[in-house]
DNA sequence: GGCGCAACGGAAAAGGTTTTCCTCTGGGTT
DNA sequence: AACCCAGAGGAAAACCTTTTCCGTTGCGCC
């Protein structure tokens, strides 16, 4: 096992710059400057200097280079949830913004262990971390994480924090529901059920309120008896359209919380001779490929751009390293993804 | 945007050994003894000086130590395909064996453009990372990094490489399929029909041969028009029930190459009317428990530990960091959960 | 009372890089 | 011929921590 009491094995060192200066036969100083185009130096030995680092393969030490400038370069990205479905395009995107800047990123994954994750923030700490992320969603806002009196930047992206003066992104969950209830408006439907997951998750009440206001904008009542809040699963979807079709058989259009819960919905209708969309249209909330294009019909659903959404968040976190102050949530919107579980036509992907 | 050429913006510096030691009256090398344990210093300096530092928020500088100790406690992460379902299980186990040792994870996914790959290979190295684990299947063996005449271990962990002086962790897929035959052929079925992926990739043939190999030996014939190669798909395994029906109506068994294969041919076989497990048993591959829960019924399929391969990579990688030097591949076992989608009694993990 | 030894803690080097400041050389000017 | 200046590159400090090597102090002992 390594620990830090052990000394590093024996292995040919990386050339340093005084190996190269030595080899060239000038001093490191002027190593540097020759590498960096700082200074006044001849062309000819710029161009010595730069042949022998070549050669020896010398790439400077970022440790030193930190040291010095007082800028690790790094961020942290901490995941308070395993590492899922919706961490994945958050992350890619959050790399891809910070690519430019040329930060690489350490990855701590917390999965909601308090001690974890405080020894995950220590050793960012350590490490001289130019800004923190925090991403992972969970029911309710988390507690802000506790820098022990340091002072880094720290953006939340696709977590909620309790904390008001904390910056934070998340997906416009109205909006996004609001847009999944406009297009089955537009497709003539009126007869609208929401099936959606547990009511404690702060997402579920704004799908809902957003859905809502879709509905009552165009004069159509909303019906407490037509929602209904369970798991996020299939077997829920599944479930719930027993319950509804016993209560409603009037419904002509769902609304899904997710994907999941829409498959399982779908499968359900299906079972039950149900034609979908032309008895009842679904839409989902997700648009998670692996199910949405495999249920049969293909779910016309909502994306929330989460990749997007992790660039935007690598974007601010530049800002924020740079010295700009924020404070409070964005929200970022959401697309509409039709495909075929609505009957509209496929025109592939509608701005919000 | 942060460049490298910004000034950090004005920020209170944390606090350094220095601040500690003229706050506590003491030098700075005996606040490191005090710090750390060394050395021969009174009780109550020692005490002191710690008091100072918990008061300062003191956190030694990970640059500076690693600069001295020529070890940065660090490794990087390289995942060639998008983070997907397979590396997330792989990285957590990663980051688990690592997290002991106190090393943290650069994570670069490089989508395999080869451009991208070579710039964090690059910022990697100018880290002075302690080693490199490559991670992301594809169908064939890929080329090794390429380090550029650095010395940094390098394995390989879900991934093939070309390079036989490699060493590389892959799950055994050969015994998993054979698990999967042995469960089936156990439970009586005995004309057993296998839908799974590519040819193209490894994997396929493996577990085809791993298949064939369960059957053998249990002296049932091995029928090449019962294997049938398509995509990774729901929808493959769904249109491979047709064509398998059509040619072989005697089937009592389907082992299949993913469970995403798997629910496309259990929810074929429903349509049709066909019993799973009564009439015909059906066993999966991956335990991707969102597909394989969410069949119905719930399927029996092969796990390869990922989490626990990952695991291993990091316990390799640790050695390979104090200087073993390992080459070659490792195949890791997989395990065969049990559900209900071949009927067999529900007994949790048997172990390979 | 002088000596030696143990206990304690300070000084300085090392690690690799950048940057500022300084020195040296040579050419041009008066 | 003396002087100045620019051009070129070297020396050294700074970043922060650890560790080795010493120096100092106080105590016990002869």
């Amino acid at each position: 096992m390594a620990s830090p009491d052990d000394p590093a094995p024996t292995r040919p060192r990386p050339a340093t710059i005084w190996d190269v200066a030595h080899a060239a036969g000038v001093s490191v100083g002027t190593v540097s400057k020759a590498l960096n185009g700082r200074g006044q130096l001849r062309a000819e030995t710029r161009e010595a200097v730069r042949t022998t680092a070549a050669r020896l393969g010398f790439r400077p030490n970022d440790l030193a280079q930190s040291l010095l400038r007082k800028r690790s370069f790094t961020i942290g990205l901490i995941s308070t949830d395993r590492y899922g479905r919706f961490s994945i395009p958050v992350l890619e995107g959050i790399e891809d913004a910070l690519e430019a800047a040329r930060i690489s990123v350490f990855l701590c994954s917390a999965s909601d262990d308090p001690a974890r994750e405080r020894q995950h923030i220590d050793s960012l700490l350590a490490k001289r971390v130019d800004g923190i992320i925090v991403t992972g969603r969970r029911t309710d806002a988390r507690t802000a994480i506790d820098l022990g009196g340091a002072s880094v930047p720290v953006l939340y992206a696709f977590a909620q924090v309790a904390d008001p003066a904390a910056p934070y992104l998340l997906p416009d969950d109205f909006g996004g529901a609001s847009l999944a209830g406009e297009h089955l408006i537009g497709l003539g439907r009126t007869c609208i059920a929401h099936v959606t997951g547990p009511e404690r998750f702060e997402a579920v009440r704004q799908r809902r309120d957003g859905l809502r206001q879709a509905l009552e904008a165009h004069g159509l009542a909303w019906r407490r008896e037509r929602v209904l809040s369970g798991s996020w699963s299939e077997a829920w979807g599944h479930a719930a359209v027993t319950k509804l079709l016993a209560r409603r058989p009037g419904i002509d259009a769902i609304a899904c919380g997710s994907d999941q819960i829409a498959r399982g919905v779908v499968d359900a209708l299906r079972e039950r001779g149900v034609r979908v969309p032309d008895d009842v249209a679904i839409v989902g909330f997700d648009n998670w490929e692996i199910i949405a294009a495999a249920t049969r019909p293909p779910l016309t659903t909502i994306d929330m751009n989460l990749k997007h959404l992790g660039r935007e968040a690598g974007m601010r976190m530049l800002a924020m390293i740079d010295g700009d102050i924020a404070a409070g949530v964005v929200r970022l919107g959401c697309q509409l993804v039709v495909r075929e579980s609505c009957g509209a036509a496929r025109a592939g992907r509608v701005a919000s």
